[in-house]
DNA sequence: ATGTTTATTGTAATGATAACAAATCTTTAA
DNA sequence: TTAAAGATTTGTTATCATTACAATAAACAT
């Protein structure tokens, strides 16, 4: 997982109908090899050096199209920010009010919708929101 | 819970320690009669006929004021529009893609963060996505 | 009453995303 | 090979939710 071949990534897009064209195998690469839940700006800014004419239209559109085509995830942990994951198993996420990172929980069994509600999931998000360890000791450390 | 008197939401609003002021209560009474989740918009366009003079501003401050205070709770369910619940306690939400309602689901128990993880969880949210019942039967008419 | 704090208001700024149309690249078929 | 058709990318502009800010108004305390 933590890395992947050129070849794996286009074979990748080619298996789920897109087209690898350089800013999408760019832009799918980078999700790869970060796995930091990053936003459409985010990307834009990394990749821009190595690909000075990118547009960020263009990383929405790519972004957009990955999920539907069902090869990455999006995460909605807060408002006004759309985080992305290569990683589309269920899986929970927490968000530290310090440093903002977002970090990935792969051992909490996925919740079920009770089935008498009569309401189809066909996806979940487990958000939790607090402080990480390290922002909390730093905090301590300065009162 | 379905009806609550002015008296009430004054009384709440003391004891969370913000001064009731006429714009207040609306909110926060607006919020305690409809159960749906509303946005900061939907909030001032309910309630702007009988406040002419209500600014989306105050809105936006008293909710922030009522979130810090602790009286209600940020929905986080779709990026792009912040949805508040009068009920602080935990429960999971479920949105349907089409008539793009959400539900509360009261059933599920609250995921724990794992301990050996260091992280702090101070809230937690638990999104379900997809269709209810109603919308499925219509959708399966059209076709 | 008068000065001080608190709340409200309207306008303007910000920032993320989407719409759109023009330009470029790719593919297809003659 | 080449020209048309289609797909992709790009830059600009528009939109929409939210926030910043400064001015007004209301409530409170001396």
């Amino acid at each position: 997982m933590a890395d992947i071949t050129k070849q794996k990534i286009v074979e990748q897009l080619k298996e789920a109908g897109v087209s690898p064209s350089e800013q999408r195998i760019a832009v799918f690469s980078f999700l790869h090899h970060n796995h930091i839940h990053p936003t459409a700006d985010t990307i834009y800014q990394s990749l821009s050096p190595d690909y000075p004419t990118l547009s960020k239209t263009t990383v929405y559109n790519t972004l957009k199209l990955f999920v539907a085509k069902r090869l990455i995830q999006v995460v909605a942990i807060e408002d006004g920010e759309l985080r992305f994951d290569v990683n589309t198993d269920f899986h929970a996420h927490f968000k530290c009010r310090e440093c903002l990172e977002v970090i990935d929980l792969f051992d909490i069994p996925e919740p079920q919708c009770p089935t008498e509600t009569q309401l189809i999931a066909e996806s979940t998000q487990l958000n939790f929101y607090g402080i990480c360890d390290q922002c909390k000791g730093k905090l301590e450390e300065q009162s």
